[in-house]
DNA sequence: TCACTGCTAAACAGCC
DNA sequence: GGGCTGTTTAGCAGTG
């Protein structure tokens, strides 16, 4: 079989040079040609002149290529070694198996098996090529059938025609015919399915393929059986269901459905040939009348899951419909069943698997972070961290609130959610842990977060957990004196917002106070005021943003997939990223575990991207939270006003410009430079 | 490995 | 003298 299929592959050359100079062909030349070529036969057959015969020659040709590869698939079976019983070929016949449904699903190698088959490095390259040959001479094949298929369907339609128009012949003995012609028809493509899925199997005990289990690519389940998946027949509906109404509407009846497999060729009256309601497979009904389809169109305007928003939903495709029918009309034109659709339908076949696994992973990793943490919350903590001078019992406490289980219970607590991942974009999250273990970093710096919305949104839940914000001393500080009405506080009101807004430092005074005093006098942005009644603090906003987050400088591999993930957000990619997280992007993994407010995925993402915009804009420019990430990368903006007024409130907020230094204010007594020195 | 950043601890000075 | 305020330094740890 392999050298056939090698000898038909390689004769290709001359098949295409003899179609190129042939002109029109008959059907028959055009399948003899298929049968010694191998090559898609160009059928340019006018619909008028179609004449019965050729129909019959046709089938026979196309029969005798069935019974070929039938040949080819008993040597194959001998070479199995017995896989199946010769006595399935027989019963075959009897199964009824839609043929369009057979046909959309062609048992070619799709280019991940191919791929597998790649990785496993197990063949020879002479062996490979055999492969491919074996494929391509199989794909061919299944052109071929697709293209007589339809050839056939549209001589079909035509006589039926003809035969209307030219009056009440009697049809009955030519009906009997083409039903007789379906049946055969049907048989053969059936025949050729399994022929396929046999050589997918041989392959696959060669061990040359590997199958994953319930890879939807390869349907190696008894098609012939009638267990065809569901969403495949759907699919194929879609495709071709107004394809066929249109057809049955214009023509008064509907055309021939070689899906229907109860071909009642005993007695096939016009009806059953048209509609066959208990011709189904899977329970789903494999004909439509016009009016039934009619009413999907109603029905699928609103909910076509390939439809939405006037835009064609095909994945990559985004092309704008004006309403449904257009839409139709792009679906069958655009998307029909070919190598292609085909090609993309198997993909997001990959995407939804893969992104079903990518779920089910995340919800057994979260399952796996709550046992760890409601365990942990209950060992006694072996090495208290410093600033955490709590108490073993605090240490536990916290512990125990830190876990989304087991939130804090307290009366006064209610905004403290117990499953912070369902609930939505409200409060206490993570941040709670930061509580178990050094953790040194403050994600207000780190992502943006505004710190003013946080505390706002958890407001009462740190006053009374004690939890540690997640932000820095410094942002702390700000904040304090950014929420005092004269936009300045002394140091006692300063300790005063700190126990008051903070369970947390109401305890370690001497600690956070000390940490306080030396974030105020260590950063320049807190500008010590000399006033009437003492000495009060305020902020100087242009330092404070001067001081953003630790800058990457440049990590291009973060730029360049976050830039990726804007400029081709299709949705066949984004759900390629979105499996591609799996493998820990930091665009997914650290933003959604480091932002207070996690329930949010667009607000990580968001901040995420803005500090990761920060990044590209070289020199540590603007860092202004809130900014579109688009904004940022945008090169013509060198000026940003920040957006956020939760970040830049008060009178000292200042235009913030580019090519800001990032050095951070450790070097207070360094100098006494202006203000403004770094604006050029 | 290195630089940067944040936190903690501590010492010190000045003032009340 | 004690407490508060403010400054400075050092060390450690996390992160890129």
């Amino acid at each position: 079989m392999m050298q056939e299929s090698g000898t038909e592959t390689k004769s290709n050359g001359s098949a295409i040079q003899n179609g190129a100079s042939g002109g029109n062909h008959l059907l028959e030349c055009s399948l003899r040609e298929v049968r010694s070529n191998g090559e898609t036969p160009s059928v340019e057959i006018g619909a008028a002149d179609l004449a019965h015969l050729q129909q019959q020659q046709a089938l026979q040709v196309a029969r005798q290529l069935l019974l070929q590869q039938q040949q080819q698939q008993q040597q194959q079976q001998q070479q199995v070694s017995g896989l199946k019983s010769p006595k399935r070929n027989e019963k075959q016949p009897a199964l009824q198996v839609p043929v369009s449904v057979a046909m959309m699903t062609p048992q070619v190698i799709t280019p991940q098996q191919m791929q597998q088959i790649l990785q496993q490095q197990v063949l020879t390259p002479q062996q490979l090529q055999v492969l491919l040959q074996q494929q391509q001479a199989l794909m061919l094949q299944q052109q071929q059938l697709q293209e007589f298929y339809k050839k056939q369907q549209e001589q079909l339609q035509l006589q039926l025609l003809q035969q209307q128009h030219a009056g009440k012949q009697p049809k009955e003995p030519q009906q009997q015919q083409v039903a007789t012609q379906q049946l055969a028809f049907q048989q053969q493509l059936l025949q050729m399915q399994q022929l396929q899925q046999q050589h997918l199997l041989s392959l696959q005990r060669q061990g040359l393929l590997t199958i994953q289990p319930g890879q939807p690519t390869l349907p190696l389940q008894p098609l012939a059986q009638g267990m065809i998946p569901t969403e495949l027949q759907q699919l194929w509906k879609e495709v071709t269901g107004s394809h066929t109404a249109e057809e049955a509407a214009s023509n008064n009846h509907s055309s021939l459905d070689l899906s229907t497999t109860c071909v009642s060729s005993s007695a096939p009256s016009k009806t059953s040939l048209i509609i066959n309601p208990h011709a189904s497979t899977n329970g789903q009904l494999s004909v439509h009348t016009p009016k039934r389809e009619s009413l999907s169109h109603e029905e699928h305007s609103h909910s076509h899951p390939l439809y939405g928003h006037g835009v064609c939903k095909w994945p990559g495709c985004e092309a704008v419909c004006e309403d449904f029918q257009s839409f139709l009309k792009h679906l069958n034109s655009e998307h029909a069943l070919d190598d292609r659709s085909t090609a993309q339908c198997r993909v997001q076949m990959q995407v939804v698997q893969q992104l079903e696994l990518q779920l089910a992973k995340d919800k057994e990793r979260l399952q796996a972070m709550m046992t760890h943490l409601h365990v942990k919350s209950t060992e006694p903590k072996a090495a208290p961290q410093p600033l955490n001078l709590v108490s073993s019992v605090t240490l536990s406490k916290t512990a125990s609130e830190a876990s989304p289980q087991s939130l804090p219970h307290t009366p006064t607590t209610p905004t403290a959610p117990i499953t912070p991942v369902t609930q939505g974009p409200s409060v206490i999250t993570t941040t709670s842990m930061h509580n178990v273990g050094p953790i040194r970093r403050r994600y207000s710096d780190k992502y943006n977060v505004p710190i003013s919305s946080d505390i706002a949104q958890n407001q009462e839940f740190y006053k009374n957990a004690e939890v540690r914000p997640p932000f820095t001393y410094a942002s702390l500080i700000r904040q304090a004196i950014l929420e005092s009405p004269e936009k300045q506080l002394t140091l006692n009101e300063i300790y005063n917002w700190f126990t008051r807004m903070f369970a947390y430092f109401r305890r370690n005074a001497a600690t956070w106070k000390n940490a306080v005093r030396h974030n105020l006098s260590l950063h320049k942005c807190f500008v010590r005021v000399e006033n009437v009644k003492g000495a009060v603090w305020t902020v100087d906003e242009l330092e404070f943003q001067k001081r953003r987050p630790q800058k990457i400088s440049g990590n291009p591999s973060l730029i360049k997939n976050i830039q990726t993930s804007h400029t081709y957000c299709t949705p066949l990619n984004a759900a390629l990223q979105a499996s591609m997280a799996e493998n820990s992007i930091p665009l997914y993994t650290t933003a959604s575990m480091g932002n207070p407010t996690l329930g949010n995925l667009a607000t990580v993402m968001r901040e995420e991207l803005n500090g990761a915009m920060e990044h590209t804009n070289s020199n540590g420019s603007d860092s202004s939270p809130g900014r579109s990430p688009m904004q940022a990368m945008h090169p013509v903006h060198v000026k940003e006003e920040p957006l956020d007024p939760d970040e830049n409130e008060g009178p000292l907020s200042l235009v913030t410009t580019a090519n800001h230094s990032p050095d951070f204010d450790h070097d207070r007594d360094y100098e006494d430079e202006p203000v403004n020195e770094d604006i050029e």
